[in-house]
DNA sequence: CTGGTCACTCGAACAACGATCCGGTGGAGG
DNA sequence: CCTCCACCGGATCGTTGTTCGAGTGACCAG
């Protein structure tokens, strides 16, 4: 009796749970990746049978529903701030985290509606509104800030995340092979000028800036 | 004789080809979307077997890689237009080849570099550096317009052909059944107000090309 | 103590997938 | 005639998401 483990201990950690499937498998996409993530090794990691996973949630897709809003909570909610200030905040750290967690890209071509995304478009909004930006303007400018660092994050995950060295390597020689075919591109593209994704960021979201901030004066 | 069919009709069309295998894996991500082509799927549409495939190409992913960049071909070079002119059609014309094929939103987190995605941005780069954009803002320039054009595409392309009417019911439920929790968002949000992603598209590509033409003339 | 309900777990199994192996086939060139 | 080789495809492997149905144990009414 005293020498018998309690079932829970020996399938480690505290009793399944949603919470606990949705932070796990973040922690797994976080280690190996989008496509490594499959439902018996995440339930593997989790001391279950993969089939257990079926009874806390519906499919695979939920899965990846739930962790893609978890990452969201990481950012913060700016306060007090004055309504340009804020709005920088919240896209910069919106793109941060977009890039700590790089599968996240390949997931933003699914509706975002849980509660973290939510609350941060309910913000981006309200300061918009609060600022004194109407319509058509409100609309394009969320719409415009979101696609923006969606965008953004999803172009820097991809080259410089989830492509490997050997990817890029291939790639920067395909294109001094056929340098003739895109001498724009060979002598100022991305790959051919050290660029700095933090610095071409900050104008692009500056320029959408000043082009909302241009319409609230005007009206 | 005479009435025996050569061997080639039999399974329908030209010889198999990778152009073919292409075209025919465009017209079934058309058709049916992402998630419906499979190997097995498309040989059978080309009349094949589906191992006969894996002769003229290596994966799959090469031929999603294909397919997505054989759709840019729909997108025309500009000519001889100012270069706000050229880059404003340039960028309108990718957002609606994007748009023409849903499913190429969910295969932008992958690198592409087909001849068609690389002319097109030889073209943006190359039309920059000649209305006299220097670095660090045409970095930023080339950056900000192509993040901008993906992820609008990548978001529109998510609500509107992707999401079938009943994911977009519920979400409008959803939200105003929470109207509490997101105020902002319940008043002015996009499923709200009756947005016009053109509109909201066009404020926010003039917003970038007004920062880009601003950088020109303070050098 | 008993019998039963209910939340929860999981082994076995299924259909479908991407990919490989290996034996064909048919036309061109010697 | 034989040989070569680009091209084809049936059989098959390992893996995936998901379902089915049989369990298990805690708890509660009687």
């Amino acid at each position: 009796m005293w020498l018998r483990t309690s079932g829970r201990e020996e399938r480690g950690g505290p009793p399944l749970s949603r919470q606990r499937i949705v932070d796990e498998a973040v922690a797994l996409l976080d280690a190996e990746g989008a496509d490594r993530l499959t439902m018996r090794r995440l339930a593997e990691r989790l001391g279950t049978g993969s089939t257990t996973l079926y009874w806390h949630v519906k499919t695979k897709d939920d899965v990846l529903d739930l962790a893609l809003d978890a990452i969201f909570a990481a950012v913060p909610i700016p306060e007090d701030e004055r309504w340009r200030a804020g709005v920088t905040r919240l896209i910069g750290d919106w793109r941060a985290t977009l890039l700590r967690h790089p599968w996240s890209a390949a997931l933003l071509g699914r509706p975002m509606l849980g509660p973290n995304v939510l609350a941060r478009s309910d913000y981006l909004y309200g300061t918009l509104v609060a600022a004194g930006v109407v319509e058509p303007h409100l609309t394009a400018a969320a719409f415009g800030l979101s696609n923006f660092v969606i965008g953004s994050a999803l172009m820097q995950a991809t080259w410089l995340v989830n492509a490997d060295a050997e990817t890029r390597d291939a790639a920067r020689q395909h294109m001094d092979h056929q340098r003739d075919h895109y001498p724009a591109l060979a002598a100022h593209g991305p790959l051919t000028v050290a660029d700095d994704w933090d610095a071409s960021f900050e104008y692009g979201l500056n320029w959408l800036l000043d082009g909302v901030e241009a319409t609230i004066a005007t009206g």
